[in-house]
DNA sequence: TTGAAAGCGCTACCAT
DNA sequence: ATGGTAGCGCTTTCAA
């Protein structure tokens, strides 16, 4: 900047208040200036400005990755968010830090947050950090993706999970399917929510139907397919296959496919989230979508009116299912 | 750091040492001035850190979006390598910036450069931006994915896409296909250098095998798929799909579902980058892999090299193929 | 409308 | 082993 005033032959205010934009600079010597740095190649130095501002135009967004809950950053689902999220930041005119947080980590949100790296924190997945988070409640600009549990102090985005798994398994109901497995892992909030919305609906469910079955198995398309092999290889008698997220959904259509246990006529299977592939799956999965779009609109507007100081409730997004292949009508 | 050393009745000098753990303090007061910044939640400022070093240990990670190649970043390619790359990243202690860059942009490799919030910059994929590389490679500390062509200047990391391809092509001649449709978007150069490889493969094709057939079609499953039914509409004779990646593969695998060819009795098809679903599509999928994990160990790698002044050559990463169900030998 | 100068929070040099 | 202090590059108040 110095460089620039020389060239231009004043002030580095009179450079800075150009490059700025202010209307306090004559307009001829402004562009003037302008023209200059963009000759030079001269870019402002966001380290010195941040410091000098006490922000830095910033948003951490940081993924928990629990133990042994077999997601990884690679997840489809994870990914998808976070391609989201950074079209929402970018748009805003901000940058993103991206930040993977392994469960040993002690204090993490602490350091992430007093570090001054970023104006906020968005957490995407609250993955057995539920405790940590509770505690840097206090702590305003931060907003977690996940479900919205009583007592929980922090604020949420995230969709209606127990609606939604409600809403998928009295399909399942509806179309004669009376046996059902649930596949997931209930340690996680949002799984949690959606065993319940599960269990919710099976107490209505009619006579003659099957109780609730938890198969508990890592969020991983892999770890569903061994699962579900292994309950098959019990003998277990099933006729339905709610998977807590699209990839333990598909892991189970290929152990079906396996076993010879056919798609939708034998089993039904149902899956979360509605990733991209969801639709390509042979049958293509039947499965509740979250509307990650909105979704991460709402976390970056929440997050950026807790920065300016503003105490934002959570959001609960509605998730809304899509019928198709893998569950159809028993024998059509 | 100022109420710190008053706290602990030192200079600020002794606090800053202390919380970098200089030997140069004396043992018990190092150990009561970290414990007393713990309780106090204090963390250093990573922008005045910084600022004052001239370097951010941070490496930002552009992902470029070509105009109407089909891309986003939500793209498991991309959402798998940013994965890689964040776990190495992170691994040495880095953080992570991530930036999406919109064609319209002008000059971002500048801007992104100088502004100082990087010490280096990792560009996946050229996608359409070749040009705009070129041009910065006079910037030592970038290295991109991709393919490496002939008088190219700037650093790559990528995997051989001409011998994967060869690989995949020899693959299907040798188990009986003649007319096998390749499925990409060859403006971006890997897909590019991947045709080629294919092109090259079919020259030693055995008498009666059709020629070279290029559809044109954005790196998407759904591209894929309608490129597939049309040329299928239009009667054109066919007994392999190569697609340009997984995605396209997934979305052909669809196509022929819906249109009644089996796959692989009537039709083979073969992806490219062995994606964690390609194992789990009806018919698993057979693919070319690239070796993300290794792709983004180099990547890093080099370019902490390149921070450190070393001029590093491009690197060219083997490529395996993958047998699976979706190419077995014709009525198998 | 412009310039001089203070100071953001930190590290590292130079003294002691 | 410890403290004083300059200065990283910028923005903004204050004075002119």
């Amino acid at each position: 900047m110095q460089d620039i005033a020389r060239l231009a032959g004043v002030s580095v205010s009179t450079v800075s208040r150009a490059l700025a934009g202010s209307h306090l600079v004559a307009r001829g010597k402004r562009e003037e200036i302008v023209r200059l740095a963009a000759e030079r190649g001269y870019v402002v130095n966001t380290t010195a400005r941040n410091l000098r501002l006490k922000r830095s135009e910033t948003l951490s967004v940081a993924i928990p990755l629990g133990q042994g809950t077999g997601q990884s950053l690679t997840d489809p689902f994870f990914v998808r968010m976070i391609g989201h999220v950074a079209d929402e930041i970018t748009q805003r005119g901000y940058g993103m830090y991206l930040q993977k947080v392994l469960p040993p980590t002690e204090s993490w949100l602490e350091r992430l947050i007093d570090a001054g790296r970023a104006d906020g924190i968005i957490v995407i997945g609250q993955n057995i950090e539920h405790a940590a988070l509770q505690e840097a409640a206090a702590y305003r600009p931060l907003v977690v993706w996940g479900g919205h549990e009583p007592g929980q102090r922090y604020c949420t985005v995230g969709s209606d999970n127990v609606a939604g798994a409600t809403a998928a398994v009295e399909h399942l109901l509806a179309t004669g399917r009376r046996a059902i497995v649930f596949l997931g892992d209930t340690r996680v909030p949002e799984i949690r929510l959606r065993y319940e919305g599960y269990r919710c609906a099976l107490e209505s469910a009619p006579q003659g139907s099957a109780g609730a079955r938890l198969l508990a198995t890592p969020l991983a398309a892999d770890a569903g397919y061994e699962a579900l092999r292994a309950l098959m290889r019990e003998g277990a008698a099933l006729d339905a296959v709610f998977g807590a997220t699209d990839l333990v959904a598909i892991g189970a259509l290929r152990a079906l496919a396996d076993a010879g246990r056919r798609v939708p006529g034998d089993v039904a299977v149902v899956g979360f989230d509605d990733i991209a592939l969801a639709a390509h799956t042979t049958p293509p999965l039947t499965t509740v979508r979250q509307d990650f779009a909105r979704g991460a609109r709402t976390l970056v507007d929440l997050l950026l009116r807790r920065i300016a100081g503003e105490d934002t409730p959570s959001a609960v997004l509605q998730a809304e299912l899509i019928v198709r292949d893998s569950s159809l009508v028993r024998g059509a």
